[in-house]
Parts: C-alpha cells; sequence; structure tokens
DNA sequence: GATGAATGAGAATTCATTCAT
DNA sequence: TATGAATGAATTCTCATTCAT
C-alpha cells in the first residue's frame, strides 16, 4: 500500500467534487486526474462512498489541527473564542476547495450523520468553551448546539459568499463578523 | 392546461426531492407518486431542471407570503426584525419538507444564482430593516450581506438541526436564537 | 370533411419534412404549423405513416401535371426527351421543398415500394419515348431501368446540388447537361 | 482497446443501419447483435453520431482503396474512367450492406457535409481525369460536379435497383451503361 | 368534426463496479 | 498490486397515438 497514492487520490476526489459536486466527479474522472487505473482506487477504497467519507475525514483532521495550532486552554474565555473564530475563516480562505468539499459533503446523504455528531459533540474545543463560559456567566445559557449556529452559521455563511464570490472579505467585516459573533453568544 | 395537477406534480417534486436528494428523485418516480405518466410532467415542465426552478420559484413566493403577512413597515426596527425572524422560523418548522428542499436547491448548481440574487438583493426587507436601522444608529455599521449572515446563519441552523432531528427546538429557545441574533447586529 | 384543411396539413407536413426530415417533424410540430390540433390530423389521417404516403402522392400528381402540360405525343422524340428532361429540372428548382420531400421519401423505408413501381412502370410517358426510341433506332438498346437511371441520375443529382447550394446552377449548364442525357442514351 | 471488437460493432452498426435505417438501429440492437454491452459501444464511440460516422469513415476508406487497387494514372483517359466505373460498380454489388448504408448516410443530417465535400473536391481521381480529358478535348466542357453528376448519378442509380430488387443486373448491362456514361460525357 | 391533455413504450447516454490479465 | 476494458442497470427525454369533452 503506498500511501502517496492513496492521498493523491483523496486530493484529486476533493477538489473535483469541490468544483463539480458528487454527481460529476465519477471514478473514471477521479482516475485520470489522478494519473492511476480505475482500478486502482478499488484497491485502496472499497467503494466511492468509502472514498468521499475518506477524503472527509481526512479534510476534518487536517482543519482541526490547523485551527488548534498555537492555541492555548490556558488563554481567557473571549481570546480562546475569537481565537477559534479567526482561524476557522482563515483555514477556509486559504482552503476554498477544502470548504467547499466540506460543504457538498453536510449538504448530501453522505454527511448527515457526521453533521450530527459534531452539532451534539460536547466535548470538542468550542463546547468547552461554551461549557466554561457559561459556569463563568460570561456566555448566554442556550443549549450548545444553538451557540453553535450562532457562531458557525454566519462565519461559514460568509465564508461561503467570499468563495462563491457573491461578496467580497477583507479583514475589518472579518473582524467585524467574529465580534458580532461574540455579540451574540456573551451575556 | 390542468393548474392542480401542475402543484401536484411541484408538490411531489419537492416532497421527493427533500427527502431524497435531486439525484435519487427520477422522474419516474415523480411520475409514479404524483399519479401522472411521466409524459405528463413534460407537458407542463420543459425538463426535469425546469421542474426544479418552477418548484423553487413556488416554494419562495409561498414562503415570503407566508412571512410578510401581518407585517408593517410601521413597527419600530426591533420589532420588525423579530417578526421576520420569528416568522421565518415558524415557516420552516411547520414546512420541513419545504426547507429541506430549498436547502438541497441552494446548496446545487441549480441554487447558485438565486443564492447570490437573494444576497445581494438590497431592496428586499429585510435589508430595508439593516439600511433604516444604520440611519437610526441601532445596527451596526457592517455590510448588508454580513448581517444577513447573523441573521439567517443560525436560524437556519437551529432549523435545520430540528428537522433533521440533530436537535430538538422549543419556544423558548426559538425566541432566545432571535434575540441573540439581534444582538449580534445591534449596536 | 374540410378539403383545405387537409391541404394545409399536407402541405405543412411536407415542408417540415423537406427540412428537417421524418423524425425531427413531429405530429405535434406539424400540428402547430398548421394551426390545427394534434387530434385534427387523425381525423383525416389514419396515422403519421399514412399521412407521409397521401402528402407524396399528393406531390406526385402535382409533378406529373406540371410536366405534361405543353407536351404533346405528337412530337419528334429527342424534342419530347428534351422537353421532359428541362421540365423535370425547372419544376425541381422552382419547388425546393418539393424536391427535398421526395428525396426524402425515396431514401427510407416509406418510399421503396413507390420507387420500385415508378421504375418498373413500362406504361409512363418516358417509358413510351424509349420505346419508340428503340423501334426507330435513335435510342440504345438498354433496359428502360437503365435508360431512367441514365436521364434522372445526373437531373436529380444536379438538382440535389443546387437546392442544397452545394453547387450553382445556371441555364447552359442545365442545358448542357440535359444534351449530355441525351448523348447518353442515343444511338 | 480491441480493435477487432471496435471492428465487429461498426460492422454491426453498418448492416444494422444499412437493412433498417437510422432511427430502426437503436444502440441497444446494436450492442446486442455485435455482442457487447452496450455501455462498451460508449467505451470506443463518443456517442451514436460519432458511431455512424466512423463507420462511414471505415466505408470510404476500404471503397477507395477497392476502386485504386491496380489502377494506373499512366494509361488513357478513357480507360481510367472505364475502370473507377466499373470498380464502383462491382464493389456495391459486392457489398450491398456498405452501399445501403452509404445511401442512408448521404441522405440525412449526418451525411450533408461530406456528400458536399466530395462533390466539390477537385483532387480527387476523377476530377483529376475530367480536367485531363478538358486538356485534351476528349471530354465535354461541363463543371466537374455535372460531370460527377453524369457518371455517378446512373451508377449508383443502377447498383440501387439492384440492390434493392428492383432490377436485376448483369454484366452486358453494366458494360452498356459505362459506355452510355462515357458518351455522355465525352466530345 | 375538432380539440389537446395524457399516455407510456422506447431511445440515447452515464457511471459505479468487476475481473481477467 | 495495478490495470482499464467491459458491464448493464438506471436516468432523462421524445413522440405517435388515444379519448373524454
Amino acid at each position: 500500500m503506498n500511501q502517496d497514492k492513496r492521498e493523491d487520490i483523496i486530493y484529486t476526489a476533493m477538489e473535483l467534487i469541490a468544483l463539480q459536486g458528487f454527481h460529476s466527479a465519477p471514478m473514471a474522472m477521479i482516475a485520470e486526474k489522478a494519473k492511476v487505473a480505475v482500478g486502482t482506487i478499488y484497491c485502496y477504497f472499497r467503494s466511492k462512498d468509502n472514498l468521499i467519507h475518506a477524503t472527509y475525514s481526512c479534510l476534518e483532521e487536517r482543519m482541526t489541527a490547523s485551527i488548534m495550532e498555537h492555541y492555548s486552554e490556558r488563554w481567557p474565555i473571549p481570546e480562546r473564542y475569537h481565537h477559534i473564530c479567526r482561524e476557522l475563516v482563515n483555514f477556509f480562505l486559504l482552503m476554498p476547495m477544502e470548504f467547499r468539499f466540506i460543504e457538498q459533503f453536510y449538504n448530501s446523504p453522505y454527511g448527515v450523520t457526521s453533521r450530527c455528531e459534531r452539532i451534539n459533540d460536547n466535548k470538542d474545543i468550542i463546547s468547552r468553551i461554551f461549557e466554561e463560559g457559561q459556569q463563568q456567566q460570561i456566555i448566554k445559557n442556550l443549549p450548545s448546539p444553538v451557540l453553535k449556529a450562532l457562531t458557525f452559521g454566519p462565519l461559514i455563511d460568509i465564508c461561503r459568499n467570499h468563495i462563491l464570490r457573491y461578496f467580497e472579505l477583507d479583514v475589518p467585516t472579518i473582524t467585524g463578523t467574529v465580534e458580532a459573533c461574540w455579540d451574540a453568544i456573551r451575556l
């Protein structure tokens, strides 16, 4: 098993799906762009579904790693919140293909489970921020999924608008948006 | 041409696509569920694309009508904002299929244009609320698309969570979320 | 039964088939262009096949009538031959749609029988010319179908070239071609 | 890619179309007769159109090769002309399916371009015969397309009559017809 | 007679997956 | 392991014909 080849396939699949959508990214095209034979993909992945899920897992890891870099749990709540928000937006703006893949993934039968898990996971970093913030009476006493909605809803929206060229983002606007998200959740 | 039959087809298409997605809602299945022949659909709609766009237009109209009922431009800004937000959530919670169709539509090649138009349209009611609010120095001086993101991002998120059964909404939570959205955009 | 309506339908069918071919001239389109309902066509013609055959018969009659006008069996053979040839070309050049319909008709399953009958019919005027010419030892002793081929083969070819704009015909060229056809069959 | 399989498909398509026409030769039937899966045809040809054009090209090549075998430009004009004519008729009588395919092809939207090119091509062998013959004052001073019509018009007509069993050809009749064609074009 | 909405069999094409090499 | 030709079910769309009004 050649790890590089596996990653080539994943990267190609991600890019193709990001740009064309699942049903316009046939296995034959992924194979061609990844410079392997169709059959080879099936050596590494059981099925197209499996390839897609593997692609998502891979992205999720990289996204988390990127956001958590330089992050410290010892910082005060607002600083931690702002850091996560800014890094999330930065990651997506630097990785537009990854963003578009994740969007497609979540809004498809494939992503239903993953999305649900993410929303209800209350051991992730953002959930811990909310919990501590509520204990310190800095953050509103709303359920974690709602606080996530108030945070990621707008952030993902503005990333999408920028990436799909609906609207041009600049740094002050990003800062303003993150600030507004904080206003939404803080007491 | 029978308007009822046309609406039957639209309704069936909407429901089927809402539940299964575009590519798992073949014309043959739509026809069967709507109790017409495949060819009949093509008497009313040029193509599957056309049917999908017509379905979206139909929903959009009904959604706007529903939200604008009992609305008055003479109310103060915060009241108008809260009304729109609450009615939007109400509409979606009462019409989960409609919600899921619109989600699929926007997150697909079909909806790109409609979505872009909606985001940059600054003559719609919500844009007027933002504009007046900014003149009255009640609302933050952020671009309209960002204010829309801060409003609809979280609202649509919690509706999705509820409808896809990721998370159970109740009235106080909805009220709290709308309040939080207002906190996000107000000065 | 309205004869005018019947002819409207035939004329529209002829024109549409001439320009688009049989399989791009659906009954619905013929009906629309002829300003009648689809069902109405079926009041006058049993089926599409029947309509097509009726259209051909109608054209054949008109073509024969046009060619035989001012024709006299008392003229000498060469004059009769030249007259028929010139009038045939004239008819087709004045009636390009009719020409194109007949071409399509003959080169399709519809026309097989009609074509065969025409070729083996030895009671038509041209066959009589050949027969008399052979008796007078002016015309080669070849079978009638071959003499027909030597006459109509080139004439129809040049009409087709002109009508499909492959090549521009002028009067001297037509005269030259008819003369050459006569050279082909004369002794 | 298997050349034999490609040729099997072409041959089957040619035969089926020759006998039934384009619209009665569905891909599924071609596949079945060629003993391959429908999808396999699409491994070798982009579309039905593409298959049809490929079939025509293949036939054209074989026809030219067959006619040009044993041909020499050093022969005198009449001998060259007679050779081409006789070989053309021989080819078609030996290859009736090929003849019927070409007929269908030319008399259809597919063949319009090919036909026009063939008629106006003046670098092919027959055009060179005409040109030299005119210089030597053996052949009438008519445009090349007309001389082609006077030659191929009758020859194709008699082949068609024979192949479609309208009329039975024999060797003296063929010879007589070729002779008559020469009489048509010679001075 | 006239209408035209409704029908559904049939056509071209796509694409995930398999399997012999 | 890697290959890529072959597969065929599934999909969209067309169109001659019918039949209730």
